[in-house]
Parts: C-alpha cells; structure tokens; sequence
RNA sequence: GGCGCCGUAGCCAAGUGGUAAGGCAGAGGUCUGCAAAACCUCUAUGCGGCGGUUCAAAUCCGCCCGGCGCCUCCA
C-alpha cells in the first residue's frame, strides 16, 4: 500500500506519484501579512506540516515553497491607514508569522517567498502572456487575463457546470475589463498605492501586481531555477482557494508555459467556531498568540487539529481544546513510562510492528489523521498493559521508537517544562526529607513537604518505584 | 438560483457493502498511610427521518428534514 491522495482536480483519491522521486516539489499557499493570522488560517497550514512531515517520513526528498502575501488590497489598506510604507507594516506580521509557526511547532518551509521580492519574475509573465495575447491592457492601464483565451479554464473549480448567481457581485467590479470573468493579472496604481510605495515601473505601465499573479511567479521561478522544471508536485491550500485564486494560477502558468502547473491540488477545510466558519470578517477568530498567553501546550492545538480528517470542517470549542489537552497528556504520561522502563537497552523492534503498520495504512489514505492517532491510543492501552504484565527493557525500547517515529509526523506530545537545576536540586531534598517522615510514620510532615513542593508548581506522585515528580505545565 | 460538503454515544470524531475505531467526560477497579496522579475495565442492538436495492446497508439509490461552505482578491 502506498501514498493515496485526495485530488480536487479529479475530485478522487488518486495515487500519489511524484514527477521526479524521490523529490517531491510541494507549493503552500500561506499568510496575507496585513494582520496576524488566526487559527483557522493555522489548520491549514497544520495540515501542509501533516502532509509535509508525511511525505518525509514516507521517503520522499520533499522541497516546500510558502508564499507570504505582502502586497494586496488589504495590506495596502492597511498601511495607508497606519500611515507607514508597505514594508513597514508587513515586516511585524511576518515576524508574528514564523513566531506563531514555531510556538505551533511547525515545520519551517524551505523558502518563504515574499510577493514584494519576485516583481520582476512577475512582470516577467505578464509581458509573456501580453506577447501571447492570453493578456490584454484595458484603457484603465491595468492589464488583464482573457479567460476565453485559455480553453481548460474552469476545470479545478468545475466552472462549467455552475452557474452565478443572478445579480451577484460582478457589476461591483472597480475595474474595466472585457469580460466579466477576466481577472486583474496587473493593476494601474491609484494614489493609496503610491502613498504606501506599492508601485513598480514596468513596460505595460506603473502598478502593482493582482493577487493571483504572485503565486504563479514565484512557485516558477522558484521550481525553475532549483530543478528546471514548470510543474510543481502539489500544490495545497485552503478551500476557499479553489476559486478564483487556484483556478487563475492554473490559467496563468498553463497560459505561460504550456505545462501542467501542478499534478495534484490539494485543499483543507475551515475550522468552524459554532456552526460558521472562523473569519475576520466575523469576528470570531481567534490567534495562536491567544493560545499562547492561555499557556496552551500548542500539542493539544496540534491533537485537536489532527483529530478531524482535513478535508472535514473542524468545530472548535474550548470543551474540545481541553479534551485534547487531556488525551496529549496521556501521551506525555506514557513516553515518559517507556523511557523509564527501557532504561538503555537495545531496542527490540518486533514489538511495534502493529502500531507502524496501522498507522501507515490510515496515513497511506489521503492522510486519515483521526484514524492514525486511534492507531496510537490503541497502542498505548495495549503497550500498558504489556509494562503492568512485566515486558522487559527490550521490548520497551522497541516500543519508544516506533511511538517516537509517530510522533515525527503528528508532534502531538508535550514538551516538557523546563526546570531550573537549583529547584531539582531542592525538590529531590524535599522528596528525600518527606520519604523520612512517612517512614517515621509522621505523615502531618509528610503532607506538609508535599504542600510546600505543590506550592512551587510540582505534582508529586507515589508510585510503586518511588516517589516521581514533574512540572505542571501552565 | 448554481456547485459542493455534512448529520454516528453527553461532547469531539473515524469508518463508504460483511455486522459500530479512537479521544474527552462518566462509572467501576488496581496502586496508596491518605490523597493526587497514573494505569486497567466498562459505556451506541444502533449511525437525522421514511422508503428501496441486497444473503447482508452507517455505508448504495430515491424522497424528506436539519446544518455548513463556495459562487471574483478569505486558509
């Protein structure tokens, strides 16, 4: 059984295979950088860290491509209206970007391609699909793509087979275009632009470019110029990205090259707060840096995450956030018991066979999360059970690397609290002092030592080993 | 109006033809001086409703009810 995925371009689980393997070219649509981006916006690229971290642990040489968005309608607004230059208003929410990636543990891309750094690249095509007159000038000196040009346009999102609403948002279009599908691949700079400095010089005028145009660019000139190639492996997203924005990348690099711009679409659903998708727009949304001053272990948020498939909407709550806070515990719980019952023996490998094989097997299917971490619940009441019936080092062992190989791919543990070495120190001198007492029989001292151990943050355990502690995280 | 998705235990959520995974909560138990923690066990004769196909349906088909998303710059 091998890698499966769901492709929005044929609307099936498709076999996965890559262009050119072991490589895997993978292209992610990330942040708009006009805010800090809110949780919602973090499923998703949860769920391209999910497929990421998959595919490595599959074999593949995967290189990942994130886009940053950091010229568009809203990050101009919203620097007109702070009135600071474009950079000056991105650059912080850049940073809160790969701030918020960390804290969530996600993996960092291999480049982070910001719009503003691929202009040239960018007029680049726009000039080439001019030259092919794919592209036309309207009298407004933006320039735009004639959909009616490019024969395939439609297929991502299965446009022919919809039909728009009548009198929806067409005729509120700011710009003068042939026909109303066509979209804006260069805009002429009106004065908020220039207040801003979101204005380049090109040969079809002074502008700035449309949204969907960076993408394309940057994904080409990137996969270019490393592999020689026009054709990326997969490219993912969220859903509301299958149109327009996917479906114009398509049109403009196919229009441009003539290739297949990418083999396999991917798209990951909302996350839901109530019944209604989380948004801006709503305001009910939520960042991870709100996570973060809760004191969130960000391996609940990951757990909560990979417990819906991801292309199922994901209700959030507070009720399930703590639900997953309790089950990462339980994981946290159980590493730690292996650790301790392998102690420095050589692992015995035999033992994990099943857990591997199921969890390949769910992952193997267009990335079943939710059934994957089943797979590992499953086996930690089965491994448990076997540490209370007596199993040996070795087979602990055993049992921690193929647990910990998981782990590589969903990251749902616990990380540990830090400790400082001097307060160990005081709490193995207390623990020392309290084992006194209960052997004395004094158990009112006893309780005292652990009131005042509680009193610094540490929960302390009687186990049939001995007395264990740990920090209480948050 | 068009296209698409969803409805499974108190909550969250897998399963898409062979007789209901998993997590949280709840109950019982083991351990313990007590406690806490931890661990183990148990918890849906039923999968929105009604029909149909089939030896067999949560899964396929039809109708109905309820919820959600997209339909030109939202992850």
């Amino acid at each position: 059984m091998s890698l499966r995925l769901y492709n929005t371009l044929t609307r099936r689980v498709d076999p996965f295979e890559p262009l050119a393997p072991p490589r895997v070219t993978l292209y992610t649509c990330g942040p708009t950088v006009w805010n800090f981006a809110h949780i919602g916006n973090f499923r998703t690229f949860l769920f391209e860290d999910l497929l990421r971290r998959y595919l490595e642990y599959s074999g593949y040489d995967v290189f990942q491509i994130m886009n940053l968005t950091d010229v568009d309608d809203r990050t101009i607004q919203a620097a007109a209206k702070a009135g600071v230059v474009l950079t000056k208003h991105t650059e912080p929410f850049t940073q809160a970007f790969f701030e918020d990636r960390d804290y969530l543990r996600i993996k960092p891309a291999h480049v982070y391609t910001r719009a503003t750094a691929y202009i040239g690249p960018m007029v680049e095509l726009v000039q080439q699909l001019l030259d092919c007159r794919i592209a036309y000038r309207s009298e407004d000196g933006s320039v735009y793509y004639a959909v009616g040009k490019f024969d395939t346009y439609g297929r991502l999102s299965q446009l022919d087979k919809r039909e728009l609403k009548a009198g929806a948002r067409v005729a509120s279009d700011e710009y003068a275009k042939d026909n109303v599908q066509d979209f804006a691949l260069w805009k002429a700079a009106v004065p908020e632009d220039e207040k801003v400095g979101a204005a380049w010089d090109t040969p079809f005028g002074r502008g700035r470019p449309g949204w969907h145009l960076e993408c394309s660019a940057m994904a080409l000139t990137e996969i270019r110029s490393r592999f020689g190639i026009e054709t990326l492996d997969i490219h993912a997203g969220g859903v509301d990205l299958i149109f327009p924005h996917h479906e114009n990348e398509i049109a403009q690099s196919e229009g441009a090259t003539g290739r297949t711009f990418a083999r396999h679409w991917m798209h990951g659903e909302f996350l839901t707060v109530e019944g209604t998708k989380m948004s801006k727009r709503f305001g009910n949304f939520l960042t991870a840096r709100d996570l973060r001053e809760e004191g969130l272990d960000p391996a609940a948020f990951r757990r909560l995450v990979f417990l819906t498939h991801y292309r199922q909407q994901l209700s959030f709550s507070d009720a399930g956030l703590r639900a997953a806070q309790g089950s990462v515990t339980r994981l946290g719980e159980f590493r730690d018991r292996l650790v301790l019952a392998a102690r420095t023996a050589k692992a015995d490998l035999s033992a994990g066979n099943e857990l591997e094989t199921q969890f390949r097997a769910a992952m193997d299917d267009d990335l079943n999360a939710p059934e994957a971490m089943a797979a590992v619940f499953s086996f930690v009441t089965n491994v448990n059970r076997e540490l209370d019936a007596g199993a040996g080092p070795e087979k602990a062992a055993g049992w921690l690397k193929v647990f910990d190989r998981t782990m590589d791919v969903l990251d749902v543990t616990p990380r540990k609290a830090a400790v400082a070495a001097d307060l160990a120190a005081w709490v193995a001198e207390r623990i020392a002092a309290r084992q006194q007492a209960r052997k004395a029989g004094d158990y009112a001292a006893a309780d005292a030592i652990r009131g005042e151990i509680a009193a610094r943050g540490i929960e302390l355990e009687d186990t049939p080993a001995g007395p264990r502690w740990k920090k209480r995280d948050a």
